[in-house]
RNA sequence: GGAGAGAUACCUAAGCGGUCAAAGGGGAUGGACUGUAAAUCCAUUGGCAACGCCUUCGAAGGUUCGAAUCCUUCUCUCUCCA
């Protein structure tokens, strides 16, 4: 199967009830992108230092692309951040400092890393603050704002959306950068494809407009679904916030519990999204039912993991994930806290070391999480908020506490 | 610049002089049931070594025995007009 019926099929692209693609501004593209190789991009603005998994869709969508031959370019929005997208949101977003983006743009540079190849006829990565910010404003206008019209910029989505809840100019100007990057890359690398989010569909199309009135060329878009969970709420939020791909703010562990927790009506959409397995072995695992489900719940955990983290990294926390649960109620690969031994030979009251596990965050939670009878400490329940932790509970040099069914964590003594 | 409306906890939204640490809903957390799922049900949801005390209803002042509630000024947001 080629490319596009694989991006199709793997619901990368949203599809109408009779399985034709929805969201593609010309179906020409599919002849194009099967049967020959294309350079195609996708923006991403540096909104916060880490992706989460919101955005892996558009990262694995790049990835897929490059397995199939063609040409992935990596927008990184430098100049574009400055600006901030209003696309699908309800109110400004708060506006982010010079530093900031370029603080954030380094650290996802480095995690595309995980999931494209770069270099010499490979994936190429640009900042389009390279561009956007020598631009000349008067200039600008008279070479480019000609081309838009305000009274078409208005029926977008994006902007009309916002006509409720008030958009600033600056915001509204989006749109038009965004075009401005299309233009330069096809004109600098002969892209002819965006692809993006759901709520990119205005931006795009704009971007395609203007290269034909600057270029006389056609070029095209593909939007990609915006996901939702099967309770209907927003892909990769949890209660700890989002569910980051930096192993730094989210440990490998919990990766691999979040999809090892997804909702079974999600199961097999994930492993088309989310992992790389190839269909026939999805569509194996889609037979299995009730319980059986779990099983393919793993596997979803462990390829996702392994995507995003690595081979070793996914092994640990599936082994850790299998102990926790299983019998030996113990893992490396767990979040941990360290402890030191002088702190422990004084005692420690319970609550105390429940906050520094960061299990819960002040002294009132603790305490309710003990009254509730969820709290644990090496898989004993604690029964009383008074309790003094010292030594004796300590085994192989660890503690481990626990919060409910789930929520785990090691602490270390040093 | 002119006229009006508003700002309440994680979100939403009641309250409009004491009975307000602040209704209801959502979310989140713990429990029951299960399959580490969903749905359902119960409980909890400002802080504090805690039947008490302390700080919160945009900010600062004021009136009052007593203010989320009344008055003044300020900041911000929205709507209409220019």
């Amino acid at each position: 199967m080629q490319i596009f019926d694989v991006l199709l099929e793997r619901g990368f692209i949203a599809r109408n009830e009779d399985g034709t693609p929805k969201q593609v501004t010309n179906p020409e593209i599919r002849d194009i992108l099967n049967n020959k190789k294309i350079t195609a991009y996708i923006g991403f603005d540096p909104t916060a230092s880490s992706f989460h998994v919101g955005n892996l869709l558009q990262i694995m969508v790049l990835a897929h692309l490059q397995r199939a031959g063609h040409r992935p370019i990596v927008v990184v929005g430098g100049g574009t951040g400055l600006v901030g997208d209003p696309s699908g949101k309800t109110e400004m977003r708060k506006m982010l400092t010079v530093e900031k983006v370029q603080e954030n743009m380094n650290s996802q540079k480095e995690q595309f890393k995980r999931y494209i190849e770069f270099g010499e006829g490979k994936a190429i990565m640009v900042n389009n603050a390279d561009w956007l910010l020598s631009l000349n404003y008067v200039e600008f206008l008279r070479d480019y704002g000609r081309h838009f019209s305000v009274n078409r910029m208005l029926t977008a989505d994006c902007i009309k959306n916002r006509m409720e809840t008030g958009l600033s100019f600056l915001e509204f100007n989006y749109m038009i950068l965004q075009s401005y990057d299309f233009l330069r890359l096809y004109q600098q690398y002969g892209c002819i494809l965006q692809m993006g989010g759901d709520d990119q569909w205005g931006n795009i199309c704009s971007g395609i407009e203007l290269i034909r009135r600057v270029e006389g060329k056609e070029c095209y878009g593909i939007t990609c679904p915006l996901l939702t969970t099967a309770t209907g709420s927003k892909m990769g939020k949890t209660e700890k916030g989002a569910v980051w791909l930096d192993a730094n703010l989210f440990s490998p562990y919990e990766f691999y519990q979040y999809w090892r927790n997804v909702d079974d009506r999600d199961v097999i959409k994930f492993l088309s999204l989310f992992t790389f397995l190839p269909m026939e072995e999805i569509h194996k695992l889609s037979q299995l039912k009730d319980s059986k489900i779990n099983e393919a719940k793993e596997i979803l955990a462990f390829e996702a993991t392994k995507i995003t983290h690595g081979e070793k990294a996914a092994v640990q926390a599936q082994q850790d994930a299998r102990s926790l649960f299983g019998e030996q109620k113990t893992g490396e690969s767990i979040p941990t806290v360290e402890i030191s031994q002088q702190e422990l030979q004084k005692g420690i009251w319970v609550i105390e070391l429940i906050k520094k596990s960061g299990l819960e965050t002040s002294n009132s939670e603790a305490r309710r999480l003990i009254q509730k009878g969820g709290a644990y400490i090496n898989q004993d329940k604690i029964e009383s908020i008074d309790l003094q932790v010292t030594e004796s509970f300590v085994k192989d040099g660890e503690m481990i506490l626990r919060a409910g069914k789930k929520r785990y964590v090691r602490v270390l003594v040093k």
